[in-house]
DNA sequence: AATGTTTTGCAACCCCGTTGCATTTGGTTA
DNA sequence: TAACCAAATGCAACGGGGTTGCAAAACATT
């Protein structure tokens, strides 16, 4: 568990237990978090606020990302390069699953897409929806 | 304006001020439009509940579409296939404007996206966030 | 015009996320 | 280690967004 500090300490965040606890969930954890996820995960080690305010400066800081749904709830996912190199890239699709709501990072690449003249794009989302591995037996 | 009825008819539903009134909204706006859009534009012409159903009957019905954007706003787009003919494609991608807030449906296809074995799409979300053709300049 | 069905408006409610402020914790220096 | 300052937490309260139940009104049909 000394990563977890290390990957805190690298963005210059002061370490705390939320931090410290919040960040493992998304290690330990294969698919994204939603708010509520952890929420129920923690119990009531932490206060809402703390977590609402934890999955923030993860996101300024670039540690985890979020995900849009196409049922308008905000997930957050920790990919691999942040992990391992603590720089982010988000040029991946995210892959939600309709049966058990898991939501995953796909290896594959967002693929380009032709903009009209005069259009420029800062960020390109791609969501598929579905059923993932695990839900199609 | 004789069309906006034929729409509702061909979805057999009833024909109702708020429902005239809301299709219209969307056959004028060029873009996506948001509930609150439609709450501002209506003044307090209709309670805000009927905005809220009427917009998932339109959804139900095929007639518009939602869009999921990076924020975490739920916008709602009417495409041209839908005023037309009366079926939904979705294969387009959207486009948000991060400066005007302008939601654009793009001519553009959804590009085919590599998924792991065992999953399979019933749906595939493309937003691209940026600046429109109007903010560029 | 009369009937039954659908839709609307109102009130109340719940959930999600945010803000302000006092208290506690973490980091740093002596 | 003690003391200090800065940063993070917990609590309470608030606001917006969306939903639900039910009575009143509007719609479609005969």
């Amino acid at each position: 568990m000394a990563g977890i500090s290390d990957i805190l300490k690298r963005n210059q965040l002061s370490i705390t237990d939320s931090r410290k606890k919040i960040l493992d969930y998304f290690l330990q954890s294969d698919g994204a978090l939603a708010h509520a996820d952890i929420e129920k995960m923690s119990g009531d080690k932490f206060d809402r606020v703390t977590i609402y305010r934890t999955l923030q400066t993860f996101v300024e800081k670039g540690i985890i990302h979020t995900i849009p749904t196409s049922d308008n709830s905000v997930k957050y996912a920790l990919c691999k390069d942040e992990c391992v190199a603590g720089h982010h890239h988000d040029d991946h699709i995210h892959f939600l699953c309709d049966d058990c709501g898991t939501t995953y990072c796909l290896e594959s690449n967002v693929p380009p897409v032709q903009l009209p003249i005069g259009f420029s794009a800062s960020r390109t989302d791609v969501v598929v929806s579905g059923k993932c591995g695990k839900c199609s037996n």
